[in-house]
DNA sequence: ATGAAACCTTGACTGAGATCAAGTGGAACC
DNA sequence: GGTTCCACTTGATCTCAGTCAAGGTTTCAT
């Protein structure tokens, strides 16, 4: 049964109103996105599109979590993006999909129709302008992923998928506490690995690890408490005094 | 001594004009681009921007390559992009360089400075388009890249790199005539290696591993021959019959 | 010529993570 | 209540790439 969460239409309900690709809109121009926006909802599991698949939509994850993944002819697969509620799904002005796209979680997605999206990104700048940044911002998390790849431990890789997670987590909460963090894993062991170039047993023993250790407390597989950020921020390898920005 | 390139001075001679961010503009547009550009250079192994520095200029790689590159605390380096000619480098809108910028070999860059950029890609949607298809094709490579640092293993990262060498010398250079093709790596083994998350001892045992089975042919360190194309995609892991596009 | 500094190659050994394999725990379904 | 399935854990072993070390080339300056 499906769970997510969806209980708008309109757009000024939209609980991703101010982070997606409309952010900028004014009335007029949301006015016109209605207009051409429709739901789309897919199950934990499902394939959202097939890569080589024509792309007749674009659109913003709403609520749940969608995966970009590449597979080689051996089955060897790759997670190349994680799309969060507010991520922008499509390219404009490309005709097949790149990669598959996947719904991790239970996922509510709002499409356009490619075409008239396009048109509508011709003229209205506050679209296009929103969605350079939001390019420009993936490019930059893609690159911070590709040194965690290329160079780092296994340790390292999950410390870092942790952190990531959390800090994603708080800027999408409504209010972050002071004190541990707590949040629920939206991946399973293996889709962990397919992110970090790294096998599910490896997955699996270095939460051990973290676990045995403290850096982390598990209740349940998924159910992580995180005790002392900044500890886990020192196992991930990056500069301790890495702001909480973004 | 610097032997870059550069005998032109304005737009219309200028051999990027038409794959640059400048690519869509009309004349009117070009006339205003002239009147903020100025050109640098800088000699192989120079750093163009610190990471964390402030950048007040953005432009375009009009000869030579550059590349950004990540270093951690402890010394490990993964470089993160790739820069040949008609690649952009700057963020409009952001203060400060995220990466090192390196000249990897002897460079000329055309610049703007950042304010007047910004401005005129407010007024001027043909640059801001432009910007945003080069952006999302450069998310797209670093995607690619995820790949081949995540599930690759050293023999195919190092032909993975040989042929996207091939393939953007292939795209730059006047013709493509058939048969072997031939180039000059631009990169050392060490920078080979930050790019592939490898060690500078992996990659050149792989490289003589490849001569030795005939892949490649080389001629002193530096200069490769590539009798079968085929063959090194085969190797690369790649879709064999992955198209010579882009 | 000689020395020094890059850049590159090759060899021997080691170790982190992959692979192969078995087993656990919980939820769903009959 | 038992069976099945799925996600996960843990152990034993293997292997690819890293590490350490030595030596080779080329280039450039003295």
């Amino acid at each position: 049964m499906l769970k997510a969460q969806f209980d708008h239409t309109n757009c000024s309900d939209c609980p991703i109103r101010h982070r997606a690709v409309c952010a900028h809109c004014d009335v007029d121009e949301l006015e016109e996105l209605e207009g051409i926006k429709y739901y789309r909802t897919f199950e934990a599991g499902q394939t959202v599109i097939w890569s080589g698949d024509q792309m007749n939509f674009v659109g913003s994850v709403v609520s749940g979590i969608a995966s970009l993944t590449q597979t080689m002819e051996d089955g060897r697969t790759q997670m190349v993006g994680l799309l969060l509620p507010s991520d922008f799904v499509g390219r404009p002005g490309r005709e097949t999909a790149p990669y598959d796209v996947l719904a991790t979680t239970d996922l509510v997605m709002c499409c356009f129709r490619k075409k008239p999206f396009e048109t509508l990104m011709g003229s209205t700048p506050h679209i296009a302008h929103r969605l350079l940044q939001m390019t420009l911002d993936e490019l930059d998390a893609a690159r911070e992923w590709m040194l965690v790849l290329g160079r780092k431990t296994a340790r390292e890789k999950i410390a870092s998928l942790l952190s990531i997670i959390a800090r994603r987590d708080a800027s999408i909460a409504p209010k972050q506490k002071p004190g541990p963090i707590v949040f629920d894993l939206p991946l399973t062991r293996e889709a962990m690995a397919d992110y970090l170039g790294l096998t599910l047993e490896t997955v699996s023993r270095q939460i051990s690890a973290l676990k045995k250790e403290g850096v982390i407390e598990l209740e349940g597989k998924r159910h992580v408490t995180i005790p002392d950020m900044r500890r886990l921020m020192d196992e991930a390898g990056d500069d301790s005094d890495g702001g909480f920005l973004i």
